[in-house]
Order: C-alpha cells, then sequence, then structure tokens
DNA sequence: GATGAATGAGCTTTCATTCAT
DNA sequence: TATGAATGAAAGCTCATTCAT
C-alpha cells in the first residue's frame, strides 16, 4: 500500500551498490578493467545491465568508486596524518599494518597496480594517490633521519619501492610469495 | 630473381616487422593494449592494416613477438646462465647493466608492467618469465649464502622485490625518480 | 469520505495532471518528443515516473493529450462553427485572434510544427487537424468568393499557406521575426 | 594480384556513399531523424553497420553530410550571388526555379523543414542556412522597392512566409497540394 | 606483396515501462 | 496514491579480422 520508507530504499541502494562494486572489483582485478564488460559484471551481481546505470553513471565512475573506497578503507586503518612522526615502535606497527591490509584486500591491490600503469584510467585517482604518499615519504625520510642515516633520502626510495616491489609480488603471486618471512624480516630490518 | 633479390626482400621484410613492433610497443605501453587499435599501429607504422596481418597472424601475436624480442634482449645482454655464478665483482655489473637496461629500455618495461598484472595477456610470456626469474633467484640466494648471511633466501626475495620496485617506481615516474642515486645506493648496499 | 473530499482529489488530480503536460510541452518543444524522456518529465513536474503512468499510459498518450489540449483551447477562443461565415468585419477578429493565440502559446506551435513533420507521431492527431482545417478552408473559400476574387480557391490556399509560413516563421524566430508589422499588413492587406 | 587503383576505390567509395545517403535520406524524410537507426540505414543501403561507419563517422555527421549535400544542390541550380539584383523577368524564372527544385527534391525538404524544428540538430546546418536567406531576403527587399511598394521590408517578409507556407504544405501533403495552380497565382502576382 | 572495403560480434549506454511495496 | 528499483530491448559505435582485387 504504502510506498517504501526513505531508510528500506536507502538500505537496499546501499547493499545494491556493495554488491555491485564486489563483483566488479573481482572481475576487474582478475581480467582487468578493459577486458570486463558490464554485461559480466551485472550478470555477476544478479542484476540487469540497466539496474547498474542506476548506482553508477558509467563504467568509469564505477572503477572510480571502487578505487576511492579502497583508498579510503586504507585511511581509515592506516591514516598517516595522526602526528606524522614514526617512532622506532610505531614503524613496527605501520608495517604490520600494512601487511595486513596488503592480505585482506589483495584483490583490490591487483587492481591497483593494473590500474596505476594505464594512463586512461589512473588519472581518475592520480590525486588522490599523491596526497597519501607524500606524507608518507616525508614520514620514512623524518623516520631514517632520526635514525642517523647518511643518505635518509635515499634509504627512503630505496624503503619505499622495496614495500611497492614486495607488494606487487606478492599481489600478482600470492601462492608462492613468502608474505610472513618477508614480514618478518622487513620488521627485523627496519624496527632494530 | 638471383639471390641478392629475395636477401633484400628479407631485408625489407626484417625492418618492415620492427618498424611495426616499435609502433606498437610506443603505442600499447603509452595507452594499454587493449586501447590500441589495429588501425593505429597500421597507420603509425605507415602501412594497410591488411599488410600487418602478413607479418603478424593476431594482435595478440603481435604482442607476443614485442615481449619475447623484449626479453631477448634483455637475455642477451645479461645472460644468467654463463656459469650461473655471481661473484662479488660481478653483482656490481650485473646492478649496472640492469640499469642501463632499465633507461635504455624504459618503455618496453612500461608495457611489461602493465602485462604482468592483465591474466589474460601474461600468459603469453609466463612460461619465459619464469625461465628466466628462477636461475636469477638462484643465483642472488648462491650469493647471499656465499656472502655469509644468516636467511639467504629471505635477502633474495627482498632483493628481487626491491629491484621490482625500483623497476616498477622508476618506469612509471621517470621524471621524478631519481634513479641514479638509487643505483649508487644499491651498489654500495649489495656490492661491499 | 464526503463528496467534498472526492471533488478535491479530483481538483488535485487535475492540477497535477496540467503539470505534468506543462512540463512535457516545454521539454518536448526545447529539446523534441524523441529527446525528451520520461524522467525528465516527471523530474520537471516534481513527481515520480511511476505515478506518471498514473495519469498518462504512455509517453505517445501523454504527447496526444498535450496536442488535443492545444487544439481544444484553439477552437474555444476561435470557433469556426458559430455560423460558418466570415464577414469582413470577422475577417479582422479572425486574424487578431490568431495572431494572440500565436503568441500566447508559441511553446505550444512549435510543439505543432516539430509533430507535424514526424509521420509516426502526427497521425496521433491528424484527424482532429483535418477537421479544423476543413472548415477554415471552406470558410476562406467563401470570403473570397463573396469578395468577387477570380480564382477564390487558389487565394484561399495561398492564404492558408501565408497563414502557415508566418506561424512557422515566428515561432521558430520569435525574436527577429517583426510579428507586429506582419500582422498590420495582413489586416491591411485581407480586410479591406 | 595487384592492389585496387586509387580511382577504383574512389569510385566504389562515392558510389557507397551515394547510396548510404539516398537511403537516409529517405529515412530520415520518413520517420524522422531520431526515429531511424542506423541499422535501418545500413539495411537499406545493403551494407553492414560498420561499414557506414567507414563512410561517416557518426549518425549526425552522415545527417549533416545530407543537408549540406542538398543545400549545396540548390545553390547550383539557384545560386542568387549572380548580380543580387532581380528584374521582373527573373523574379519569374526565380520562382519556376523553386518550384522544380521543391519537386526534385521534395524528400529533402521534408526532412530541412523536420530538421529545422530541432535546435539539437539544426545548429548543424544554421549558419549556412543563413548564409542563403540572408541575400535572398535583401534581394526580395530590392525588388519590392523597385517596384514601388510602399512597406517593402514587410512585403518581404511575407513573400518569404508565403513561399515557407506553400513549401511546407507541399511537402507535407504533396498529394492534395495544388502546386501548379500555386506556382500560375504566384507568378500571376509578383511578376506582373 | 599490398590495399582498404567489408563484416559482425560485442561494447557501453539509454529509456519506456512495470511492479513490489 | 505514490515511490523508485528493476527490466530488457534497442540504440550508436568500435574493432580485430578477412578478402577480393
Amino acid at each position: 500500500m504504502s510506498p517504501r520508507t526513505e531508510k528500506q530504499f536507502e538500505l537496499i541502494r546501499e547493499e545494491r551498490r556493495q554488491k555491485i562494486m564486489d563483483s566488479a572489483l573481482d572481475l576487474f582485478a582478475k581480467n582487468g578493467y578493459d577486458n570486463t564488460s558490464i554485461s559480466q559484471i551485472a550478470s555477476k551481481a544478479d542484476i540487469s545491465k540497466g539496474l547498474l546505470y542506476n548506482y553508477f553513471k558509467s563504467k568509469e565512475d564505477l572503477l572510480e568508486a571502487i578505487l576511492n573506497t579502497g583508498i579510503d578503507e586504507l585511511m581509515d586503518v592506516f591514516d598517516p596524518n595522526k602526528d606524522g612522526v614514526l617512532e622506532v615502535s610505531e614503524m613496527k606497527f605501520f608495517l604490520e599494518e600494512m601487511f595486513k591490509i596488503l592480505k585482506k584486500h589483495r584483490v583490490f591491490w591487483r587492481l591497483y597496480f593494473s590500474v596505476t600503469t594505464q594512463p586512461s584510467v589512473f588519472k581518475l585517482v592520480e590525486k588522490r594517490i599523491e596526497e597519501i604518499y607524500k606524507p608518507l615519504t616525508k614520514m620514512t625520510v623524518d623516520y631514517f633521519t632520526r635514525q642517523g642515516h647518511e643518505n635518509p633520502t635515499a634509504e627512503a626510495i630505496l624503503f619505499g619501492a622495496l614495500l611497492d616491489g614486495i607488494s606487487f609480488d606478492y599481489v600478482l603471486k600470492p601462492d608462492i610469495f613468502p608474505i610472513e618471512m618477508v614480514k618478518k624480516e622487513l620488521i627485523n630490518r627496519y624496527c632494530c
């Protein structure tokens, strides 16, 4: 008789939206953004193609939403803006947190690396990524400065590259990459 | 008619083939494999679409050829099969060589990373990549063993990840990544 | 419950119906029938898409209602059925009335001309239009006959075409078409 | 063995292009631009959808080409720029020419009127249309001035509207509009 | 060898209409 | 009465690939 309440609508919408994003993330990560069709996504999310456009105004918009959500989750857990200073004890926490995220959101990170290499699509999140990277870099430079390193900038850049490489290798070959061993080694090395 | 003519034909063919591959590499690296059309490649190589199919039997085949050529060049320069043993002095050479290649074939490496994240396309070269990685890994494990490291496997994996990360970062942001500084630092660190 | 309530309902319905039609007329006239979506109309009328279908059983039905209402208003003002005879004095009134309508319902006439050129949609009102045109033509033929014209039929057809052309030109370029001047000239010419 | 010569290609292309435009003109005029699909056009022209895009880069581009061709043909026959002066004898020629064109290109004119009422599409040819209308208007104003009319501007505007109305009525109802009679009457009236 | 016209499947997107609530 | 989620058909368009010449 009466129409659905606003709250009911909101709830349904939120669930559907999430389901679409989950389906799309899986497919994007597995097959690449360009090789995933709206049909496939809709089919995986058990909805019609048309409905998808009720939730996202384009395929690109969907990708952007996925990436932003991933970045948001990341920043929630990881927020580097607390005070911007990394104590030795915090470095350990930082690394542990990073590995936790890497494992939990492996699929997302796979998509992330794939997007990174595609300018046409990377521009969607370039700004936000930079906003994250900048304070991170600063933090690690400061950290290595306080540690008394001779060339803290180089150290920080190598540290960043190392984390990138580890993430990349793990995300692409999770079954053979010895993530736990690497984690331990890393903590040994950088949190002495 | 004469054998010379045939040789000339062969030469022309080879040159044209190379031109197609160069054009395609550029476009693939810049816009992505999926966002590059055969028309664009043919146009950039100054030939017709039809002729392109005279040289490569499909778009995928063209990509495969590009990747294999890149890998071949890599192995020519870098051949790790000489004797499979990396002396300390050779490690320095190895790293210098690697950075040389990275700079010279930056566009290729950009394509390489982009392809790596797309299984549908990575399968084309997966085998060969593994064939390269395996001895490399062994070599570095041996190296770190001989160096007396406590956990040479972990060290080798970190070393590999570091090289991957450096390559990745450099290739995506060549203008801001301090490649020379990183190279010096790396040699300092690993070739003592 | 009480009849008054029902009357109020009726009133609300009527108002809403009118609002939908007004919104649709605006959009149809501005962007064309095909380029106007039900969503746009519903949004402009501040109702839901679903409710619109409570008032009109299809988009075509809505268009038909708009056209018929326009035609009805026209006939109310203009009623050529009074006695079917046009005196010289009445011709002046007729023309003045026509220009009044043209200015007041310019948007409607714009839609009218747009619809006229699209058979798939014109068929909706073809019959009624003919019912209007026929007596009008007869009336003018009689008028020109009484005026002693040599070829009153030709005169009537030219007169009709002239009115069509004036309407068309004015409706499409209201800002540059000198409607007042044309009106004066027309009255001078035909109501001597 | 040898590829087609450039001339052969050119010939084939020109024929195909014309066939596509003819098919499209028919369908656009009959069903309207928006109600005609690329599929229908391709099917009527006996080609695939894809090929159509080898000749026209979009549906809009196709429409534009049709309209421009129509306008070109019109100007070839009708070129009002000869000297810009209309003698009495020339007025007769002018009108006869106009009716000839109207009959010969009736389908085009139907499309023209339909396009005129759709701003989204009219903009494609607005400029060119104005370039034609302006000298025409000037010419007729001059003509009526020379004829000694009291208000030549009004006369010219009425004359223009009359021609528009006649064209409109004829093009929409060619079977019942007495085009020959109207032509005679018009010549009588304006070329005394 | 060399051309580019031609195909057809598949893409993203839109939208009139229906329907559970 | 009133909502807007949901559908599905159809639109415009792209592109790897083939083929007659």
